[in-house]
DNA sequence: GTAAAATAGTTTCAATTGTTAACCATTAAC
DNA sequence: GTTAATGGTTAACAATTGAAACTATTTTAC
């Protein structure tokens, strides 16, 4: 077997390591988050994951729906409804009135925080069954998968 | 800072590394599968997740509801869906009629060589920018990952 | 300076996906 | 052998999504 080959099985690896470990995790964590949006605030994942993009600093519809890869219709509508619920509001941006800047509310980022602090402690709880060297060695290798991304 | 502050700032870290790398890694993921999906075979990325985990073994409407954390009423559409187009086929198991197998048909197979396949090919790319370390570390944690779940 | 093009977002409509409740068929329990 | 539990489907309805067409605003080109 030559280098190229073995690196190969290795890439091959990592990559069938990928499918059997994130999706499931991934899994568990949105049925975690669902937990508590719905039965706490009667939200859905989906509307959460939009806050939670918000807050990171895409606050227009179009940067909403690159990050999230749907169309802005889909964005607009499901804006619409967090704007209705009082989660979001709409401000057009005076400078180019065809930008629709969008920002938390007071009652969305009380919202934010109780799921997302209820998620990350789960998520803690969850990672602490790892001995302190595999944190690190995940933090470390989530940080160089960071870099290629 | 006692020791228990100190793993505990780590478990954050690891919970923070995460939430920057995985959800993007996954949308380009998915965005990927879409790609492929949706030009090539007319599928949906939805579509394709229920013919991976049924290709994966979980052959039955209650086991893809369980893996997808979704109610089997919508699982039974999304398969009869499948079905009509001829990527699934039901099997009723004549020892327990009450079971309905789910087998992927050859051209479901075919699909599912052909999306993957290219999916494969692109993460392989993608994880090959990182050096022979760091994929064995990845690999690694998620080994670990895994056995917690 | 104005007509044309580009950009940001929304509305409309149809298809898909999801939920709950009610249902059928089959098997297990007593 | 009736009753309960299991596996799955059907029905009715709400929510999500995308494509196409639309409005409003700004930029570009001439």
């Amino acid at each position: 077997m030559d280098a190229s080959t073995r690196s190969s099985e290795k890439l091959r690896q990592a990559v069938d390591g990928f499918w059997e470990t994130y999706p499931p995790l991934w899994r568990m964590i949105q049925a975690h988050i669902r937990l508590v949006a719905v039965e706490q605030f009667n939200i859905t994942v989906e509307q959460f994951h939009i806050l939670r993009h918000i807050r990171r600093g895409r606050d227009s519809v179009s940067a909403l729906a690159e990050a999230k890869n749907i169309s802005r219709p889909a964005i607009s509508q499901s804006v619409d409804l967090l704007v209705t619920r009082g989660f979001i509001v709409r401000t057009v941006n005076p400078q180019d009135r065809r930008h629709v800047k969008l920002d938390l509310t007071a009652d969305g980022n009380a919202l934010m925080d109780a799921i997302f602090g209820d998620t990350r402690q789960w998520m803690m709880k969850t990672f602490s069954l790892l001995s302190a060297d595999e944190i690190e060695a995940l933090t470390c290798s989530m940080e160089s998968l960071k870099k290629i991304l």
